[in-house]
DNA sequence: AAGGTCCCCAACCGCCTTACG
DNA sequence: GCGTAAGGCGGTTGGGGACCT
């Protein structure tokens, strides 16, 4: 049995919004407030509209302290990182940014994150350092990406020994920056192996080649993630690795502790 | 200039959770 | 403890502006 809706449809107007019906909620709630109930409020307010709609209406875009327009670096960063830990828990993330929505959050996860993430995994950084920043920097035109392949380069350039995960291993959920991890797959090829690096990539390169028995990071179950994803940014030789997941948190200016 | 396509984002839908009687 | 109503949330849709041909 499902629900019964919270108004009847048929009696409340749907679409945009116009700038009367703002005023009058806007008006309505700074002299009322909500009294408790949104359901019955645009009755009181004198308003066709479905309770669930005022709401929305008043906490993605009338609210006095929501902040429009363009996102910054830091919010980017920010919803990078609180992404690649706590997956799409919008509103969540929103609460980490000042006068931003969960809406606006999702919506520019959908339309402008997310393809940058696809770019970076499809167009991945060749092995050098400096050609790691170029490459990004042409996939995605942004500082944060290239950042990360920056980072990443360096670790994998600065450590001399293969680094294993303390016991016990800690989820990969919560511990890496997951965003780099999603979206390979979807630009792999069988012709690659399953890897989104091309044949020639992963030949001139002196890193791991991409099989099922050479990518990953030694230590970690494989099963708890995608060795194919994972493979595509952190196909590494035997001999490098690693220190520690603060390390890659530390790209986002984020502390991954402060939650 | 006109038509088609793409992209963004406001708004809706429906499920899950919480509060309350 | 149970049922119901309302709130909250994430996924999805569609209108309309921007861009392309």
């Amino acid at each position: 049995m499902g629900r019964s809706p919270c108004c009847d449809k048929s009696k409340v107007k749907r679409g945009t919004w116009s700038p009367e019906e703002d005023s009058t909620l806007k008006n309505y709630l700074q002299k009322h407030g909500t009294g408790g109930n949104w359901i019955s409020l645009p009755q009181k307010a004198g308003l066709q509209r479905c309770g669930k709609s005022c709401r929305l209406r008043w906490l993605n875009y009338l609210r006095p302290d929501i902040k429009h327009g363009g996102f910054t670096q830091e919010e980017e960063n920010i919803i990078y990182s609180l992404h690649s830990k706590i997956g799409s828990r919008w509103s969540v993330i929103a609460s980490h940014l000042q006068g931003r929505t969960d809406n606006d959050v999702k919506n520019y996860w959908n339309t402008k994150l997310k393809k940058k993430l696809m770019a970076v995994n499809c167009n991945p950084p060749s092995a050098t350092a400096s050609g790691a920043a170029a490459a990004t920097t042409a996939a995605t035109g942004t500082t944060t990406t290239t950042a990360i392949f920056e980072k990443t380069t360096t670790l994998r350039a600065s450590t001399s020994s293969m680094a294993t995960f303390p016991e016990p291993y800690e989820p990969i959920n919560s511990t890496f920056p997951k965003f780099i991890l999603e979206g390979s797959s979807n630009c792999s090829s069988s012709a690659n192996n399953g890897s989104p690096f091309s044949q020639s990539q992963q030949e001139s390169s002196p890193f791991r080649p991409w099989d099922e028995s050479h990518h990953g990071v030694k230590g970690i179950p494989m099963d708890q993630y995608s060795y194919e994803v994972l493979g595509g940014i952190w196909f590494q030789e035997e001999s490098i690795g690693f220190h520690s997941n603060e390390d890659l948190f530390s790209i986002f200016h984020v502390d991954s502790n402060k939650e």
